[in-house]
DNA sequence: AACTATTTATAAGA
DNA sequence: TTCTTATAAATAGTT
């Protein structure tokens, strides 16, 4: 507005517009305070540069604090009040569905079923026993997994007992064992008494293994009842 | 600034207050506009009027939301900011609960079972069956209380016939019914088909109760695949 | 709201 | 940045 008219455009050199909003933000905020003094007002100007930098102008007698509140309460418009509101129904929405998920969990366990309806009876205790047979079943197959294990430890450990029994026949050392070598199939062997070297636990193995000869087949067919005698396996 | 210089201080005369607030609140919102285009700054400027009218301009391109934000991060003032983290943090965790909720249920109906250990399926099938076993009694006394409904609808209805009948016999008319009115006992009369007067629920209720003699005790020992036979009680 | 004499702001140059 | 200054713009007081 001075040496030559301007138009009102971007400044497309740099210097020359980081000189600009200099100048006229001192002259802005000037205003703003002649303004303040004069008309008795309060006025807040908050500025960014093209920079990223800020600057500030607020009245005395007032902070940028009460000048927010002040200006929400004056304008009616939200800001963040709707944001919060919407924040506070999700929280109390969430609260409700875990209340509720909660209950379900309770009345599955068979807690609060004052209130269920007969069909809601049924309803759930079809449900419930269904998830027990499932349970159920993954359990057996847990069990025949580890069950799978246990009979190749015990083959492993037969093949190292053959291999050393028949060592001993080399020797013609002590034919006490003779007979599970003759044999040479699993089923005959563990049949006999377990050797002397095993360890605990693949003794225990082999006692099992005593009972059911195809134990995958006869474990899915085995009643609640009967797991009991499976669960030694750990 | 024109026809005279003034001072800067609060003018007196409202009237002129008004007209001076309203021209220089017009020319400072000019200002920040040319400012805006001119160096590519964002602007907000709120003001309060004496009279607490308020007025603003903000910087096309950016919300008064948007400037609060950048204002109290650039400034380091917290404000609500503490507050609304809080409610983010509190929103994360339920929405936590809320999966594990949820992850719960899945396993109690049975899925998502592959990860569980052995021990963990044991408990969960011994909770759930336990659970079942809950939710059968529950059923159980539900359809005792309807049964006991049941009979006492029964009994009434037994009442009016009886008495009926004993309109009909001292009028001397139709002896066809003569057997039951001689019982008089309950068991023996719904022995009996059902006089043609009963409606079809009170019909079907003594037909039901035709079979089990004391319905509460023989209820409590029977097993669940007898139950379908009560269903029909509705 | 419009006018206008005057003050003030400021663009360009130093 | 700051100062200078010619000039544009803003505006106080008037109508």
């Amino acid at each position: 507005m001075a040496r030559g008219k301007i138009q009102i455009k971007k400044i497309e050199n740099s210097t020359n517009r980081q000189v600009t909003y200099s100048k006229r933000r001192n002259g802005l905020f000037k205003k703003a305070s002649e303004l303040t003094v004069l008309c008795d007002a309060k006025v807040s100007i908050i500025m960014v540069s093209c920079t990223d930098k800020l600057h500030e102008y607020i009245s005395p007698s007032i902070t940028t604090k009460q000048f927010f509140d002040q200006y929400q309460k004056a304008s009616g418009i939200d800001l963040w009040h709707s944001h919060y509101e919407k924040m506070q129904e999700e929280l109390r929405q969430l609260k409700e569905v875990n209340k509720n998920l909660r209950r379900q969990i309770r009345q599955r366990l068979g807690d609060c079923l004052e209130n269920s309806g007969f069909e809601e009876l049924l309803d759930l205790e079809k449900e419930s026993q269904d998830a027990v047979n499932i349970i159920r079943e993954r359990k057996l197959k847990v069990i025949g997994n580890k069950l799978e294990t246990s009979k190749k430890k015990v083959r492993s450990a037969q093949e190292l007992y053959k291999k050393l029994m028949h060592e001993f026949d080399i020797r013609g050392e002590d034919p006490q064992y003779g007979m599970i070598e003759d044999g040479g199939e699993y089923d005959q062997c563990v049949y006999g008494y377990p050797p002397p070297h095993m360890d605990a636990a693949a003794r225990r193995i082999l006692t099992l293994r005593l009972q059911p000869n195809h134990p995958d087949h006869s474990l899915h067919a085995a009643s609640a009842s009967d797991l009991t005698t499976f669960a030694l396996l750990g």
